[in-house]
RNA sequence: GGCCCCGUGGUGUAGCGGCCUAACAUGCCAGCCUGUCACGCUGGAGAUCGGGGGUUCGAAUCCCCUCGGGGUCGCCA
């Protein structure tokens, strides 16, 4: 960054510059007024060095920076020199010189800032995000940016680089009502009509497909109007690509390889799993009970639904009865859990909408075991319970029972919960694997209809195609997901590329001919000239910059995030807009009905 | 929509019915200081405790409502 304002970067002297004369620019980070010399530690993207004021070197020059504070912008010009014996800072890549300066200029001032930028401190996310532009100035963003920044430019270079080519989709699209809640744009020129923002640009990069571009990749921006969590924003980044001529095998070969070696390039201190083991649903969600599951530690499942067909313990009899299963899992270590960490425990598997927990504590021996259900327990069923978890003394067992989806969801909860408390994870660690063969539908048991698990395009299983006229239930989708330490990381498939078999899916989900035409005649249509079997996928970029950074948010990596409820404090989005706007657009707000009269 | 946590000088925290005329650290302001690097020393300013209502002789502290932030379940093809 050598320009007209700075010869040299404030991290990047060294003693090799000694005796020169350079020009520094950047902002105050530090001032040490002794009275007599002043010290400041000047601070640019790149660093910092320190730089002295000395009074018998430019007596006015001294007296002006007498005038420094906190984050104001100055040019400095001097002669780099190399530190006196025993003040080198050992801390500083810059620590062993440090800048005489014999020129100062105020480029400008700075009112004292809300929160402190020259050290790592913990502020109120609100405050932070009101002046996300002094945030993002703190080195701790600017690592998070500028990292996002590489891994942006490895991917479009290493797709560059095996024949992909990026290509741009349009933001204003047309609505769809299946998937997520669309951002919706209104249309001047077509009163009452909606442009939607893209929730991906699914469809898309399929034409492109049908265009003939065969390797397609693009830097994605997509927008879903869905409650935020953590890892989810209104609007995020993915790495959206396909390809055309291509099997899973392609697919996941070609990731597996970019991010190997973009790990190892950029953030080389990360250990990792390689190559990526595959899993599929049936085993993840049996091992797991989720289809994300962290792999870096144990404490999988086992199955006690068969040791209980005779039980006199209601709780299990009726879950039994009603098709349920009984499930748990071991935490090691953890037999000295009090009552109150249990209820505890309890507490936190009913926000899954399980009815309860029951645990386990394990002793020396098989007969020394504790439970508030012993007496409801046979000396066999225990021992079972012990041999199919390797429980060992001073371990606790943890059981749910209840409908399959709730003991899933609760036990793997849970499992993630233990391994917190018992610090499982390795945080210099990435453990990949891929989820394959996930079911092509979903049942939606109260409305009595079949829903695609990931999105209608998802090409069926050739082996299973026949069962799609029998059980689709049973159809197994070549879908594949992709996951990094119990986050998923993104999702792609093999795409049905022949317009019979989109439209039999399609019939399935229960649309009719019309609707079908209605909504993605176009999709169609245009698999009708010549579409080219295809696939892809799509890793969410601010979810892997997070692993990447060890966030713990993807508010951390995006540089002007919303808040939980939507809102930007700093600009002040969402806003009312004039009347006149609405007028244009024939738009009329409704009201809200006060709750209360 | 549900549940949980949080809201005290600029910032981060302590205080959790009277000892609070609200404490500590840091930041800020002023003075002193020529080798510091989280510089040091001395002095000073600065919050009525997110907002509203209530209980009480007395509320930062207890209760209710509300606003804001965060986490999470539902939701996210």
């Amino acid at each position: 960054m050598k320009n007209v304002l700075k010869t040299h970067n404030c991290g990047e002297l060294t003693l090799k510059n000694a005796g020169d004369s350079v020009t520094l620019a950047g902002w105050v980070n530090r001032r040490r007024d002794h009275g007599g010399l002043i010290f400041i530690d000047l601070r640019d993207r790149e660093g910092l060095t320190q730089i002295v004021f000395d009074p018998e070197r430019a007596k006015e020059v001294h007296t002006l920076a007498g005038d420094l504070r906190s984050e104001y912008v100055i040019q400095v010009t001097g002669e780099v020199t190399k530190r006196p014996e025993g003040t080198e800072n050992t801390n500083l890549p810059t620590g062993e010189i440090e800048l005489n300066v014999n020129k100062l200029e105020i480029l400008n001032t700075s009112k004292v800032p809300p929160f402190y930028i020259n050290k790592e401190s913990d502020v109120d996310e609100f405050l932070r995000l009101q002046y996300r532009y002094l945030d993002l100035r703190r080195p701790h963003m600017q690592y998070n940016m500028i990292l996002r920044h590489r891994v942006i430019k490895f991917m479009r270079d290493f797709l560059s680089d095996r024949g992909f080519i990026e290509i741009e989709t349009p933001i204003l699209l047309k609505s769809t009502p299946e998937g997520a809640r669309d951002y919706l744009v209104p249309s001047r020129l077509y009163p009452g009509q909606f442009y939607a923002l893209p929730q991906s640009p699914q469809q898309l990069k399929q034409l492109l497909m049908v265009a003939g571009f065969e390797k397609y990749f693009q830097i994605a921006r997509c927008f879903r109007d869905e409650d935020q969590r953590a890892d989810r924003q209104p609007e995020f980044t993915q790495l959206d690509l396909e390809m055309s001529f291509v099997d899973e095998e392609d697919i996941l070969s070609l990731m597996e390889q970019m991010f190997i070696e973009m790990i190892e390039t950029l953030t080389p201190s990360f250990k990792i799993n390689k190559p990526f083991p595959r899993y599929t649903y049936k085993e993840v969600v049996r091992r797991f009970g989720t289809d994300k599951p962290d792999i870096r530690f144990g404490m999988e499942f086992a199955d006690f639904s068969d040791l209980f067909d005779d039980t006199e313990f209601g709780v299990f009899k009726s879950v039994l009865a009603s098709g349920g299963h009984i499930k748990g899992i071991c935490a090691p270590g953890s037999a000295d859990y009090t009552r109150k960490q249990q209820d505890e425990l309890i507490e936190f598997v009913k926000t899954y909408g399980a009815k309860g927990l029951v645990t386990l504590a394990i002793g020396e021996t098989d007969d020394d075991v504790k439970s508030r259900v012993l007496k409801f327990l046979t000396a066999e069923q225990i021992k079972q319970m012990i041999t199919r978890l390797d429980a060992k003394a001073g371990d606790l067992i943890l059981v749910v029972a209840d409908s399959p989806k709730v003991v899933n969801n609760a036990l793997s909860g849970l499992r993630t919960e233990m391994a917190k408390r018992l610090n499982l994870t390795d945080p210099d660690e990435l453990k990949f694997c891929y989820i394959t063969d996930f079911p092509l539908f979903d049942r939606i048991e109260e409305e009595n209809r079949w829903d695609s698990m990931h999105h209608p395009f998802t090409a069926p299983h050739d082996e299973d195609i026949s069962l799609l006229d029998t059980d689709p239930g049973k159809v197994r989708a070549r879908h594949y997901d992709f996951v990094c330490n119990g986050c998923e990381l993104s999702s792609g498939s093999i795409r049905i590329h022949q317009p019979e078999m989109q439209k039999k899916i399609f019939n399935l989900l229960g649309y009719t001919d019309d609707q079908i035409k209605e909504r993605f005649g176009h999709l169609i249509e245009a698999f009708e000239y010549g579409a080219p079997p295809h696939g892809g996928i799509a890793p969410g970029i601010d979810r892997f910059v997070m692993l990447l950074c060890k966030e713990e948010t993807i508010r951390e990596v995006i540089p002007f995030p919303k808040t939980q409820s939507a809102t930007d404090p700093m600009t002040g989005s969402p806003s009312p807009v004039p009347p006149e706007l609405l007028h244009d657009l024939r738009l009329k707000v409704e009201e809200e009905k006060k709750a209360k009269e």
